[in-house]
DNA sequence: CGGGTAACCTAACAAGCGTTAGTTTCAGCG
DNA sequence: CGCTGAAACTAACGCTTGTTAGGTTACCCG
């Protein structure tokens, strides 16, 4: 059995690390999930920041690599926009753990490394800001502030780990095409009787 | 000079749990911030979970007494949306470490008291709901999915901390504003020529 | 002036942290 | 069978954690 340790040790800490945050888990809880002793880990591991730098780094892969080719289509604006959503919530869906930690824990890296990071998720939702300021300029949306509008698009993907439970009623798809129907058409209704 | 060092303690750790995290700050972190030592503490505090449950509390208490009021009035819905997304961005901006810590840290209390919170935290969600589901029913909404409409709400204001700048060019009303229009009108160019 | 008290310091506690070194176990293979 | 190598264990390291006990300072009130 090529069980590879290494992941299942990536795996265990991507759940702890979700759930209790990074600094409340202990290299010792990993190894214990797993029926290890702690120092065992050190087999498979460098450190621990380490391990929160490859999760970190894979989830940051995990959602640029959904959202780019859609950036680059050539689909109107608001086409773009609900495309994007669909795939960001459809990472978050695949891997709750790996969106929180990718949001929140990236902090508690090294110097160097939480700039690395930072540059990723500022190159993120630019992608965002980018369509919306298309769709602005190209006329197909109303003349808003773009960074607002931009914002308002990113509060709703990011927030979204926090409550979105894959058991429920709501599939990924259904719940980005609701968020999209509201984004862009509003929810007080003005053209409709 | 009667200097309460108590509320300096919680002032202090305010800044810090939010910077850093509550289990990435040291009680001798906070001590050295106010030029004492770890164990001076002490005579003010009586734990280090005391201060995170202060903090806590004391947040949820401004955000619930800064929203109920509008939500007791007999403004029309859309009125009480724009009015509760002002409410908090006065009170996100007027601290933002409080709404980071009420928004992120509270998960660190112990069971008990988690619970609490989580409870308070619910109901001042469900007055978003509330508002949310009265405009639909009334027909000032357009018919849509009340929790999503909600959670969109609630994702744009608890997304704030992340980014909002008080010395930046808008003013808590102004973004407030902003995202209401937003919010409630729609990004996309549809009854205008 | 003198006694009390609140605020602080020093020093230490037990527990837990990330990490390392040395040793044992055991399957695969000549 | 004996060797090899990986993977695990035990045990400890140096350090930090939250917290406490006991002593020292300094100020207020009679």
């Amino acid at each position: 059995m090529a069980i590879d340790r290494k992941e299942q040790i990536y795996s265990t800490a991507r759940s702890l690390f979700s759930e209790r945050g990074y600094h409340a888990t202990t290299v010792r809880d990993i190894a214990r999930e797993l029926n290890l002793q702690g120092g065992s880990l050190y087999a498979h591991i460098l450190s621990k920041e380490d391990v929160l730098w490859e999760i970190v780094n894979r989830a940051a892969d995990q959602f640029l690599a959904s959202v780019e080719p859609i950036v680059a289509s050539n689909l109107p604006p608001s086409q773009k926009l609900r495309a994007m959503i669909r795939a960001h919530i459809g990472v978050v869906a695949a891997d709750l753990a790996d969106a929180t930690i990718f949001l929140h824990e990236w902090k508690f890296l090294g110097e160097e490394r939480r700039q690395s990071v930072a540059a990723r998720r500022n190159q993120y939702e630019s992608l965002y800001r980018q369509v919306v300021e298309d769709g602005i300029h190209s006329g197909d949306f109303a003349p808003a502030n773009p960074k607002m509008a931009a914002l308002l698009v990113l509060s709703a993907v990011n927030w979204l780990p926090q409550w979105y439970n894959p058991g429920g009623p709501l599939s990924p798809d259904e719940v980005a095409d609701v968020f999209s129907e509201l984004i862009l058409r509003g929810l007080e209704r003005i053209c409709t009787a």
